[in-house]
DNA sequence: GATTGCTACAACAGAACCTC
DNA sequence: GAGGTTCTGTTGTAGCAATC
């Protein structure tokens, strides 16, 4: 892709207004890196290849998860900075924070001027709970310059012609204005205190979240910022309204279900082949007058489906669409939630006959197995 | 069932400590 | 003092389990 120069170091210079800079880079710059990421020519660098093997144990997966993040953090400085070189700009380049602080990187000059500064996330989406974590305090974020990317990962296998086994995979990035997501997460989390503060309060020191049970003061334990604990749709409290914050809501929102429905989609992909045999899988949809909404996954009798999504219909809908699956031919309902916590159906019909709880998807395959 | 508090575990850097 | 080892704190990702 072809970028304007003159513009193109503008925005990373941090010369324009943030919403201006923050659509730029969500609709231009980083589907541009995504795409990039995603070429033979980086994955095969990434790849894990015939006889290497990963920890398969969560607890060691995630190293294997740190160091996946870490590198597409270095991979995106090094192709933002090859797309500068591609587009005849010399005199700025993109450099790595060394310091343990944010942010994760920075556009620079060569005469070491700043400009925009961006702080990496990185989340595998079959991961049951997504944590990776945006605890910078407001008085850190630079309104004008500073942005939080998120890549969703996965593994994808590939071809045998491919050499490696396989490699990430980003199937999605996401751009968020760092200072308002900050003061949305602040929003949040200083509105829905703990129920047992005690005569204490919630708050910040210098350079912390400060935590407060019964009176006595801890530094926040780790959860404050969690990407997908900053904001809740209709929350009671509502910030004062602004076009930026507005953005970022709209944006948070989406961001959350397209994370949780993607990781949904790939644990469909992994576990329904285990469980049917067939690697023929195909959505589920349910048309209502007009308008079409997606279920879940299906492959030969077998339906995964979200909570999420099948819990906003009435109980008649519900119904049809149970009536519509066993039609199509399943007899057999898997509901997750958003953790991916299942619960196995017999369906005859729209009857659910509950079955057994599988509390993670690892356990569903190793009670299939073991059965 | 959803939310929230707490814990696990890796890499890494730098300080502190130990031995020669 | 040099060089090696251990400890501590920080960053990062995620899972478990008690509570709402």
């Amino acid at each position: 892709m072809k970028f304007d120069a003159l513009s193109l170091q503008k925005f990373l210079m941090g010369e324009c207004e943030p919403l201006e800079t923050l659509v730029w880079l969500s609709d231009i710059f980083v589907p541009e890196i995504v795409s990039r990421l995603n070429t033979n020519d980086v994955r095969q660098r990434l790849g894990i290849y015939a006889g290497e093997k990963i920890p398969e144990n969560e607890r060691n997966l995630t190293d294997v998860r740190n160091r996946v993040s870490l590198i597409l953090e270095y991979e995106l400085a090094r192709i933002a900075t090859c797309i500068l070189e591609d587009n005849g700009i010399q005199n700025l380049f993109w450099c790595y924070v060394v310091a343990n602080r944010f942010p994760d990187l920075e556009v620079r000059t060569t005469s070491g001027e700043r400009g925009l500064r961006v702080e990496v996330k990185c989340l595998q989406s079959i991961a049951e709970e997504k944590s990776a974590n945006f605890d910078t305090l407001k008085k850190d974020i630079h309104p004008k310059t500073d942005f939080v990317v998120v890549f969703l990962w996965e593994w994808k296998y590939d071809s045998q012609e491919i050499k490696w086994n396989r490699s990430p995979f980003v199937h999605k990035a996401f751009v968020f204005h760092a200072s308002t997501l900050a003061y949305l997460r602040d929003w949040y989390w200083l509105n829905k205190p703990p129920q047992d503060l005690g005569d204490g309060l919630q708050g910040f020191d210098l350079r912390y979240a400060v935590n407060c049970k019964n009176g006595i003061y801890n530094q926040e334990e780790g959860n404050y910022g969690k990407l997908l604990r900053i904001w809740k749709k209709d929350f009671e409290y509502q910030p004062p309204k602004s076009t930026l914050l507005y953005h970022t809501v709209t944006d948070y929102l989406s961001f959350k279900k397209i994370v949780i429905t993607e990781g949904f989609k790939n644990l469909a992909y992994l576990l329904l082949p285990k469980i049917t045999g067939s690697n023929e899988i195909y959505p589920i949809h349910y048309n209502d007058n007009n308008d079409q909404y997606f279920i879940g996954w299906q492959s030969k009798n077998v339906c995964f489906i979200l909570n999420s999504f099948f819990s906003m219909f009435s109980k008649k809908r519900k119904n049809d669409i149970l009536v519509h699956i066993f039609t199509n031919g399943a007899n057999k309902i898997y509901t997750f939630n958003d953790r991916y916590d299942s619960t196995e159906y017999d369906l005859d019909g729209s009857q659910m006959k509950k079955i057994k709880k599988h509390e993670k998807p690892k356990y569903l395959i190793q009670g299939l197995v073991e059965n």
